[in-house]
RNA sequence: GCGGAUGUGGCGAAAUUGGCAGACGCGCUGGACUUAGAAUCCAGUGGGCAACCGUGGGGGUUCAAGUCCCUCCAUCCGCACCA
């Protein structure tokens, strides 16, 4: 289908962006006047060949966002950059056969080539990719800070292990037990690891949260992550040692019938019993042997006894000791009381082993024990407490006797940041014979990624097959020594990229502290909520250890976050590539122009819902621009005289301004529309009015934008962005008259119109004729809204 | 199971503190201009002939409920044996 233009879209975006370059109009300048306002997406990964739809559905919206701030009088930062080291990258290079280093500064090319087409306010001045060499050297500066405050630090733990990546992932990287890259089975292996100790700082991330002005999901999902649960931790005394349990319910100790242990505990060994040692190694090896998707999958508990009893330590009676692998090593103590009268999970094992179940609490509604208790023995005196008070007094009667005390545990676990792959930022670190793990010391950073032609993933980190990169000197003492060749997980690196921006070109510091303070933390944060438990925690950690070791002031990296929504295929379901439904920009962009498609995402979703794709929309709102430049052609007088579009042009001003400041950009498009049809409703048309309208429009079309201001001002060549957002006039907000509704017994009956604030006896005796001779027995009135009467 | 959302015309969607439901646009219908219309302009467009009825269902509060309360249903997203 052929539409007929009265404007050719593609030749008007040439021209401008032309103009934009030749004249410097997007360049940024820190010093500039202004209130400072720093915007920022997410830094995209150039892993894909070009961008895609979603990723102009969060950069142009923003861009309009960032330009409407720019046009308000905010000196406004709006960076961009490529999180290009790690396995995004990597991955795909080695699926085209590519070198990722060949294949990811070409992809950026493309980027940055279509970001320009997209319009987008960047100064590529600011700009970097991570795996830049200039940048990756602060990255590993940044690991030496963690490293000398015992923040990075290394470990023999269980991981988990991609076999498909052949590589480590984080906790945050393995959701559910799969790998977010490949979809493949995460297993368990036992390996020495570099982590980052997040967990020293679950409580102040958790906190933080209440200052932020971020979405409540997010929000939700970070503290959920973060997994907070206030409890105790009671020791139950065996023969053989103590078995500490972590439980949030001390006020059911006296119902607790037996004590679960983790079958990979090392306590197991020592509370079993000679005889039934068997069954245990052989529970305990099977049971090792299951991968994370199995246990989730397979919700039935099983256990064996070990033969060993523990003592209840309020009630003094033995109960057994069981191993079973519904209860989690890596959380609490990696032991559990048994409360079969109060917990499902227990119930539900005591039901299979035949272990006996008590209730202890008391049921608040009926104010009875709703099964016998007669064992329990001393539980009176906490009878009829809350479940808060009693876990208090109960703790606080088992510190008496050492055997309890209050505790608060978290589900977060540290972040592993190694990686046995080769497209990362290489761990700054050197073994040393004499001298152990040793820091590279800042005057021999960066330690340089070499160019590897083969770099496939086998298990082992491929750069310790290069022995060039291998072998080196220890900084501290001088004799051979070796180079640790994991190389960082790329959330490292963009944990903190958003303070690098403005000092992207400098080399002689990460960020420069005086300006850091000054220009974060960033204020308008977008991207998708894909990261709300990864990328937007390691930075929001970061920036705390920062702030910690003084380098910033301020803990927090973004005060307010936006997510964008999802726009899927046509017929409502994901775009991808498998179900081949995706739908490239590229065609619009060269048929119509950007302005066209970020017009259509602008206003044919609500930003943070998104939508289905809607071709036909697409189209037809091209005609909305040209129907401008028909005014403008049309334009009779330079002020405007018409009291309707007078009014409809401050209200819409008014609206205008607070729609692109909250991210409502469709009804920001309906209210300009609506502004175009009282200026065409006008008898004539006034170069003022469409020049506002044409401001207002010039966030959203900024191309387009430019070319309709130079038709409304022929003889002045000016950039519309150098020029101030409309502000609405006042007086022209409110109208002289009004139109009220009026009901009887809350039905409407009748409009009126009356002058504006008029009272309420004005009205009443307007509606005279209304009521009808009636009488009401009560009237309702809401000034400029309504007035009711009750008969 | 826990947490976060969402549910409004044929469609995309609007609707501060409760105050004219459906703004704006698409589509559709009719008309104008045209050799023509898939361009443009004008008019109409939630349902119903009406009284009335309409924001997932059912209750409630209120003069007044898409909006507040209770309850149920459906869909989506996140976490999940977290003691």
């Amino acid at each position: 289908m052929v539409y007929f233009c009265i404007m050719n879209y593609p030749q008007i975006h040439d021209k401008w962006r032309k103009f934009w370059q030749d004249n410097n109009i997007n360049k940024f300048n820190p010093n500039d006047k202004g209130k400072k306002y720093y915007t920022l997406e997410m830094l995209p990964y150039p892993s894909g060949a070009s961008l895609h739809l979603g990723h102009f559905f969060n950069f142009a919206p923003s861009d309009t966002h960032a330009r409407f701030k720019r046009m308000c009088g905010f000196n406004v930062f709006h960076p961009m950059g490529f999180d290009s080291f790690g396995l995004p990258s990597e991955n795909h290079a080695l699926k085209t056969n590519t070198h990722p280093e060949d294949n990811t500064n070409k992809n950026i090319e493309k980027f940055i080539s279509q970001l320009e087409q997209l319009g987008g306010m960047y100064d590529w001045d600011y700009s970097f990719s991570t795996h830049d060499v200039d940048y990756y050297k602060w990255t590993q500066w940044l690991f030496i800070e963690l490293f000398n405050c015992g923040l990075a630090y290394q470990k023999d733990a269980a991981v988990n292990w991609c076999g498909d990546c052949q590589t480590v992932l984080s906790n945050e990287q393995s959701q559910g037990g799969v790998c977010e890259r490949c979809d493949s089975e995460v297993e368990r292996k036992q390996m020495k690891q570099w982590f980052f100790k997040i967990t020293d700082y679950a409580e102040e991330l958790l906190k933080g949260l209440d200052k932020i002005d971020w979405p409540n999901k997010t929000k939700a999902m970070q503290r959920n992550w973060i997994g907070k649960s206030e409890g105790a931790i009671i020791t139950y005394p065996t023969n053989a040692c103590d078995i500490q349990v972590f439980t949030t319910r001390v006020d059911t100790i006296f119902g607790a019938t037996f004590i679960v242990i983790a079958p990979e505990h090392p306590i197991v060994q020592k509370v079993t019993t000679k005889d039934r040692k068997p069954d245990v190694d052989a529970y305990i090896s099977a049971a090792a042997k299951k991968s994370d998707i199995e246990r989730m999958e397979n919700h039935e508990k099983t256990g064996v006894f070990t033969g060993g009893y523990a003592i209840n330590p309020a009630s003094n009676l033995p109960v057994p000791i069981y191993v079973a692998d519904y209860v989690l090593y890596t959380y609490g103590t990696g032991a559990v009381m048994g409360v079969p009268g109060h917990d499902a999970r227990d119930h539900e094992f005591a039901t299979k082993y035949g272990i006996e179940i008590k209730k202890v609490i008391q049921n608040n509604d009926t104010n009875e024990f709703t099964e016998e208790y007669g064992t329990l023995i001393n539980s009176n005196q906490y009878n009829g407490l809350s479940s808060e008070v009693a876990l208090k007094t109960i703790t606080n009667d088992l510190k008496k006797k050492k055997l309890g005390f209050l505790k608060t545990t978290y589900r977060l676990r540290d972040w592993s940041i190694g990686r046995q792959r080769y497209w990362g930022v290489p761990i700054p670190i050197v073994y040393c014979d004499k001298c152990g793990v040793v820091p590279v010391p800042m005057s021999d950073l960066p330690v340089t990624l070499p160019y590897l032609q083969d770099f496939k993933p086998r298990g082992n980190a491929p750069l310790s097959n290069d022995e060039n990169f291998v072998n080196c000197k220890c900084p501290t003492c001088g004799i051979n020594a070796k180079h640790e060749t994991e190389t960082m997980d790329t959330f490292v690196c963009s944990s903190w990229y958003f303070l690098r921006y403005m000092f992207a070109k400098r080399d002689d510091v990460a960020f420069d502290v005086e300006m850091t303070n000054k220009w974060l933390p960033v204020d308008k944060y977008i991207g998708g909520a894909e990261h709300s438990c990864g990328h937007l925690l390691y930075s929001r950690f970061i920036t705390k250890v920062l702030k910690k070791l003084g380098h910033v002031k301020f803990d927090e990296p973004f005060s307010s976050l936006v997510h964008q929504g999802m726009i899927l295929a046509p017929d409502g379901q994901k775009m991808s590539k498998s179900k081949n439904n995706t739908i490239s920009p590229d065609k619009y962009i060269e048929e119509f122009g950007s302005d066209i498609l970020r017009l259509y995402m602008l206003f044919g979703f609500n930003y943070i819902d998104g939508g289905p794709w809607n071709d036909g929309t697409l189209r037809t709102i091209t005609k909305f621009p040209e129907r401008v430049m028909r005014l403008i052609e049309k334009i009779g007088t330079d002020k405007e005289t018409d009291n309707n579009v007078q009014h409809v042009r401050a209200t819409t001003i008014k609206a205008v301004r607070e729609d692109l400041d909250s991210f409502s950009f469709n009804t920001a498009v309906a209210r300009c529309m609506e502004f175009a049809n009282a200026i065409t409703g006008a008898k004539i048309v006034s170069r003022e009015s469409v020049r506002d309208l044409v401001l207002l429009l010039a966030p959203m079309i900024p191309h387009i934008a430019e070319e309709l201001y130079s038709k409304i001002y022929p003889n002045k060549i000016q950039s519309i962005f150098n020029q101030k957002f409309p502000k609405p006039i006042a007086k022209h907000l409110e109208k002289s008259t009004i139109e009220i509704v009026v009901q009887i017994n809350s039905k409407i009956k009748e409009r009126i119109t009356i002058k504006t604030d008029a009272t309420q006896d004005e009205v009443m005796k307007l509606c005279a004729n209304i009521l009808e001779g009636q009488t009401p027995k009560k009237v309702i009135y809401v000034q400029n809204k309504l007035i009711n009467f009750i008969i």
